[in-house]
DNA sequence: TGTGATACTAACCCAAAGGAGAGTGTAATG
DNA sequence: CATTACACTCTCCTTTGGGTTAGTATCACA
């Protein structure tokens, strides 16, 4: 009973899912995700800000910092003036997106 | 391209994304929702707040209100002492299991 | 008799998330 | 000659989420 109480308890933290969270979580993420998804190539800084508005610089920067180190998505610079800075999905953020559909939908088809 | 900008900045907000956020966002609201699920029937508070743990009492009760009101679990009080409450998946929150099924599948694949 | 289980609520506090606004350097555009 | 665009960074401020602790009423059990 103790035993499998303190199983229990340990559990849910150890599923998949706050895995996932970890690492997707936040207000912004799934979006910035779903964002370079939907526009099916890389977008750069200024253009996600609008597309995330009204996201702040500080968290759009935040945000990409943090998927780019998950490995969801990559940063690539161009050395030109004025500068330019895309950033896409990875493959590992590419698997990611038919979650990000699923939730999609299902949000889709209550809002009616 | 005003225009397009325009659409574009409040499409994301619109989509069925943020409605779905809306209601599952938070640190605590999918796992409470998966853990009646796996629970295969109600879930009492008390046990809710096991198998959460290390939740408190105030942010459980909040979880537990915002599900309620967003007509995701359901709320059995048994008149009795001492008191008996129940926690169990309405039809709506049955239906996004699905969904918290792909988030925990996505993660369970990447944390090996 | 007193301890624990039940399902909470209320008051207070803290840390982290997020927003606002200013600043940077260069170069093309009006 | 001034403005705009680019991709940020930095500092300060506010908001929010969540934790901690204490307390409630009643009954069963040791």
């Amino acid at each position: 009973m103790e035993d499998i109480d303190y199983i229990k308890e340990n559990r849910l933290e150890d599923t998949g899912f706050s895995y996932t969270l970890n690492l997707i979580g936040g207000k912004y993420k799934m979006q910035a995700l779903y964002a370079i998804s939907l526009n099916h190539s890389p977008l750069r800084y200024n253009a996600m800000k609008r597309l995330l508005s009204p996201i702040s610089f500080k968290s759009l920067t935040n945000t990409l910092k943090d998927l780019e180190h998950s490995g969801l998505i990559y940063r690539k610079e161009y050395p030109q003036i004025p500068p330019k800075v895309e950033y896409g999905l990875t493959d590992l953020g590419k698997s990611l997106i038919p979650v990000l559909d699923t939730i999609c939908t299902w949000g889709e088809k209550q809002m009616k």
